[in-house]
DNA sequence: CCTGAAACGCCTCCGTT
DNA sequence: AACGGAGGCGTTTCAGG
């Protein structure tokens, strides 16, 4: 059984709001008991659509609050490996990546402490474009998208997953949910072969 | 009294890593009482600091995933309404804006739904450079700032808050700290002013 | 500003439907 | 899959240092 319905949404709209809202709240609101909510909530995070609880800082109230944005624009193929190296580094806390090749990285230090990662990162990356500025402003307004449809994804074809969808156990303990049996043998074939490797 | 301390850092370290952990783990972890903890949440909400707690989500999973990264580079007095206009629209639920007039948004719609708000604002700035691409990867790593010094800012002068600071209440219920006495009439004035022009 | 005790509320396991 | 009850945590209030 893989499914996601308008129960998850709305839980996790509830959530986003206020993820320290009780599940007792959310049980009366969406009128069902809160055992209910727990079981939904354990499923979300074992789903990995929920990556975490966390909180929103207004950094710009703390003196650790200098902040850089930085851009920028590559070849596509190499986003991925970019954007790959900028998370690495433990004074960014945001990537972003465009399918176009732009990367927009969020670092919680001032430019000019960026400056030796970013020294490398140009080298690696000569054709690049780049831009950093100290950051200013942040805004967030947490919430689900506003089109209708909702539901989960096959991380192999990218299907919407119905009732046939299967919850594969790769062997590293990571979790795929894909939408029906030929995927599931494909994404284990893949794992497979990656294991045989090493 | 307003201070910002290395417990204040240390909760909202833990939090950030999980917002639904117990105010008693926390206590524990931190060498102080359940109610010390609550109180300085309390605290760190009230200021401003905690502006929320939510969810990390990861929307690749689900049907209404489709996002977008916008990023704009205009004239940096053009920034700040460019970057209220983006956060004002419901489809966009980050905003983040640099000093030197770049401004990137992370809209939870595909390109072409957003394509009408982009319209209008590619008028309003007809000297801004534009990008739009679909979102393909997102990656968050909640943190602190990885410098050494923490504390609270002064919203008017920029000096680090120390025992002197003071939280000011003005009149729409909303709160300010300051560094000093002289900053708070300052503010204080402002806002007369603006409520004068009313 | 902090703590411990106590009261109250919330979460989760379990048996049942 | 979901509910109600029960036991055990978690949170908050309060008095005291």
């Amino acid at each position: 059984m893989v499914e996601f319905d308008d129960l998850d949404r709305q839980i996790l709209d509830l959530l986003l709001e206020d993820a320290r809202r009780s599940f007792r709240e959310i049980a009366d609101e969406i009128g069902r008991s809160a055992p209910t909510v727990s079981n939904r909530v354990d499923r979300l995070r074992e789903l990995g659509v929920i990556r975490r609880f966390t909180l929103d800082i207004d950094r710009s109230m703390l003196t650790t609050g200098e902040q850089s944005l930085v851009v920028a624009r590559v070849q596509p193929s190499a986003a991925e490996p970019l954007a790959d190296a900028l998370a690495d580094d433990e004074a960014v806390e945001h990537v972003l990546r465009g399918v176009g090749g732009t990367v927009v990285a969020k670092a919680t230090v001032d430019t000019s402490t960026l400056d030796g990662l970013l020294g490398d990162l140009s080298e690696a990356y000569p054709d690049a474009d780049w831009s950093v500025e100290p950051l200013v402003g942040t805004r967030w307004d947490p919430h689900l998208g506003v089109t209708g449809g909702f539901g989960l994804v096959c991380t192999v074809c990218g299907n919407t997953i119905t009732e046939d969808g299967v919850d594969v156990e790769v062997e590293s303990g990571n979790r795929h949910v894909v939408c029906c049996s030929t995927c599931a043998a494909d994404i284990t074939e893949q794992y497979e072969r990656l294991a045989d490797a090493e």
